[in-house]
DNA sequence: TTACCCTCGTATCTGTATAC
DNA sequence: GTATACAGATACGAGGGTAA
């Protein structure tokens, strides 16, 4: 290391130009705004979304709002008209559809179960298994067919609506980055978005209240049960997906929601694929104790499909019956950890977690996930394919859920007539 | 009141396996 | 031996919720 007290401070080396040959300065950082394209989905491309140098003050800003960019340092707004995709243009010619009852390009692990129905145009997948020792769940997959898509009112119309008649999207902020995908709120207020992005359903356009309709009818009819008034959904999170943008695997699990959560599909193609989570699957994770970190088993009832199901099991069994004072229990519990990573076979990741079910979602599909373990033990991620996709996600926010100063000032209850299939029933 | 928990991302680094 | 691919680990570091 060199002595500081022994530099010499030199001008001549700040002031030490080397001549480009090939370039000429001086170079922009203010690069160009960008400006729409007329060729329908260029708009949509990745490359868009980059942030702007302000032209007026120089401030670099992300791009945030749907509408376009805007500058938080002077204000600035460069809001381009975009050029919409048609409905015609998403067909994809490798997964074509007719008026026949279409074909799954779903996969899943040898033990979920499987059973299909066909009604109203749709082709209706479960996939059941074991969400926990004591629960069972199920996720849905209704497969449109060309039928369904052009329905008035339908899948088609739906997305053509939205693209030019939807407003207020945001990229929500995350704990250090922003959500890549744009994002709003519609009827109950969500508390796991930031107050104020709720919107009432009378300010929804209209794809918005007729998919939570729909997707009360589809509730219905995959079920066998008429849904109570207070398990209907009252809340619907509009989700737009840019070129490349995905949703990392997560649960729809928060407090206050009732247990089943459905989506409308809308747009390019997406995959849907739903896996335990690690702690729940491999039976293992890292905690902070006595400012410490360990690894320990966790304590949830493993399933049979599980690494290390019989030791698990003796373990908690041991657990239960021991007398352990917590830290005695937390040591025992790392021990236990260290013999179940011990007791893999070599190259087996006791960390990564497969698929169970992959869905492979095309417009107009619904996906209905049922189960509140479900969202406590796993976790489903989307990545999707397309240009450009609209995901519509009802839940039941409960009723005494939120505090008097968290309701919202507007009416939720929808005013409409319910969806029934009349117009697309086979 | 305080400490600690976790997060609907992502780029980058590093070690290991594999292909040539 | 060298280049490449991949998985896993880690840095980043803000703020609301919650248990103590």
């Amino acid at each position: 290391t060199p002595d500081a007290a022994q530099l010499i401070y030199d001008p001549r080396f700040l002031k030490q130009k080397t001549p480009w040959v090939n370039e000429q300065p001086p170079i922009s950082f203010r690069f160009p705004l960008y400006t729409t394209s007329a060729i329908a989905g260029e708009d949509y491309k990745a490359e868009n979304l980059r942030g702007m140098t302000c032209p007026e003050c120089g401030k670099c800003n992300a791009r945030v709002k749907w509408e376009g960019w805007e500058c938080t340092g002077c204000g600035f707004e460069h809001k381009p008209k975009i050029t919409p995709l048609p409905a015609a243009s998403i067909q994809d010619q490798n997964y074509p559809v007719s008026d026949a009852y279409p074909s799954s390009h779903d996969s899943a692990l040898p033990h979920i179960k499987i059973s299909v129905n066909f009604s109203h145009n749709y082709r209706w997948i479960t996939y059941k298994f074991k969400v926990s020792a004591t629960e069972e769940g199920e996720v849905v997959h209704g497969i449109a067919n060309k039928v369904v898509r052009e329905e008035v009112r339908g899948p088609n119309q739906m997305w053509e609506h939205l693209q030019t008649n939807c407003h207020g999207l945001v990229r929500r902020e995350l704990s250090n980055a922003l959500m890549n995908s744009f994002t709003m709120n519609y009827g109950m207020p969500y508390k796991f978005i930031a107050a104020g992005d709720s919107l009432p359903f009378t300010d929804a356009p209209w794809p918005v209240t007729e998919a939570v309709s729909r997707l009360n009818w589809a509730d219905r009819i995959t079920s066998g049960n008429a849904v109570k008034d207070k398990e209907k959904f009252n809340e619907l999170y509009l989700v737009a997906y840019l070129q490349d943008q995905s949703m990392n695997y997560h649960d729809d699990g928060e407090k206050g929601l009732g247990s089943t959560v459905a989506t409308l599909s809308l747009g390019g193609r997406a995959e849907m694929g739903f896996r335990p989570k690690s702690f729940f699957f491999h039976g293992m994770k890292s905690i902070d104790y006595n400012r410490k970190r360990m690894t320990v088993m966790t304590k949830d009832e493993p399933l049979p499909e599980f690494p290390n199901y019989e030791l698990r099991k003796q373990y908690l069994e041991e657990i239960k019956n021991a007398n352990f004072s917590e830290s005695e229990e937390k040591e025992r519990l790392a021990e236990m950890a260290t013999a179940l990573r011990a007791a893999y076979p070599p190259k087996q990741s006791c960390t990564r977690v497969e698929d169970w079910v992959r869905l492979s979602l095309g417009h107009g599909d619904i996906v209905i996930m049922r189960g509140a373990h479900l969202q406590k033990y796993y976790e489903h991620g989307v990545s999707p394919k397309g240009l450009m996709r609209y995901a519509l996600t009802c839940r039941t926010v409960l009723p005494g859920h939120l505090k008097e100063s968290e309701l919202p000032d507007y009416e939720v209850d929808l005013v409409q007539d319910e969806y029934d299939g009349s117009r697309i029933a086979k």
